[in-house]
DNA sequence: TCGCTTGACTTGATAGTGTCAAGTCGTGGC
DNA sequence: GCCACGACTTGACACTATCAAGTCAAGCGA
């Protein structure tokens, strides 16, 4: 029980958007869970919204963390590939922040500047990524379309296969990590050429 | 007023959702802004969620159309990065569909063989194209994989466009058009080389 | 020790929500 | 004339977020 109140709702939160979606989340279910009033968790978070930014604050964390961490020695050597695997992998395990973190609907980063700061570290790494791989000859216009052009790859994919019908649809290709990569490269090559 | 109620609730829920996101969706607000009994809404979907699982199947097929209309003259002559265009293009001017489509855990295509059909047809339209692009020497395989790859990037850049902070981020690029066309070039020179 | 603040909760009430259940009411067909 | 039926209304229920007002123990200066 060394655990705060305020943990533990975020991780029953968390745990419940992982599952079902920020959707339905109840206030009231998560306090009745974890044993306290209707109005406990409330003192916490005063709003509804400001739950979901501070999941989305800790998930950009989870995020920089994640993606600026040194290569494993199973990972691919490419660091764009390994970057989009990386993506897609912190997405998968991390359902419950990542249904979050990217819904501009759901938290309000404008009232909120550690989330905010937060979302810029998270991309900066990636430009900074991207700067390493095209070299220090490209130029700041360049690394950011490359960026863009790679964040959107990852993102796609990983919304697709989290909410989308696309575990459905290319029930052919049964690996999942194949599949990334494979798009992935398909992509790098577009990249790096 | 030769319009229905059905088609005046969906109207309203679609700009609604393009407005604000669908969760805030209140049956009985739309129904008290047409001037109706909060229950004539059910009476046509009965449930809060086959709403949406019909605004997702309208929103597939008006997809379906616009991916598979004949080119423009105004319109990049490359197949590829046309249907990036687009695929931004339908998502941005159609909001209120584009959430709801890629969302399962709001419309249950499980329970609606329309939905699902219509966007089986939306992925086929897509397949189609690939397959197109890269002639009649590629196998299906690599077609899936290459419509995975066109999708996600182009899906990405829609998703980050619309909900994202993917236009804060990216400001110098100000010219959204010419982002996804160089987002879409580098794709293509890729997947087609 | 007394008084006071302050943070962490509780209790109560209100307005708004989806949804079940039972009506009403006009139109069409037999 | 009757009846069925689709399109709606009315009323109720349980559930929700949120405002407003408590309680209650810990900490602290005098």
């Amino acid at each position: 029980m060394a655990q705060t109140l305020r943990d533990r709702v975020i991780k029953a939160a968390v745990k419940y958007i992982a599952d079902s979606g920020p959707d339905g989340l109840s206030f009231r279910q998560i306090a009745a869970d974890a044993g306290v009033s209707h109005q406990a968790p409330y003192h916490h978070f005063g709003d509804r919204s400001a739950i979901f930014t501070e999941i989305a604050r800790e998930g950009f964390q989870k995020f920089t963390e994640v993606m600026s961490s040194p290569a494993r020695h199973d990972e691919d050597s490419n660091l764009a590939v390994r970057m989009c695997e990386r993506y897609v992998d912190f997405a998968l395990t991390n359902k419950g922040y990542f249904r979050v973190m990217f819904r501009s609907d759901l938290c309000q980063m404008d009232e909120s500047p550690e989330t905010q700061r937060a979302a810029d570290e998270a991309f900066d790494t990636l430009l900074f990524a991207v700067g390493e791989i095209l070299g220090s000859s490209a130029s700041i216009d360049e690394i950011r379309v490359q960026a863009t052009a790679m964040w959107s790859v990852a993102h796609g994919l990983a919304t697709l296969l989290i909410d989308g019908p696309l575990e459905h649809k290319i029930g052919k290709v049964s690996d999942r990590r194949a599949l990334v990569r494979s798009v992935a490269n398909r992509m790098i090559d577009g990249i790096t050429s």
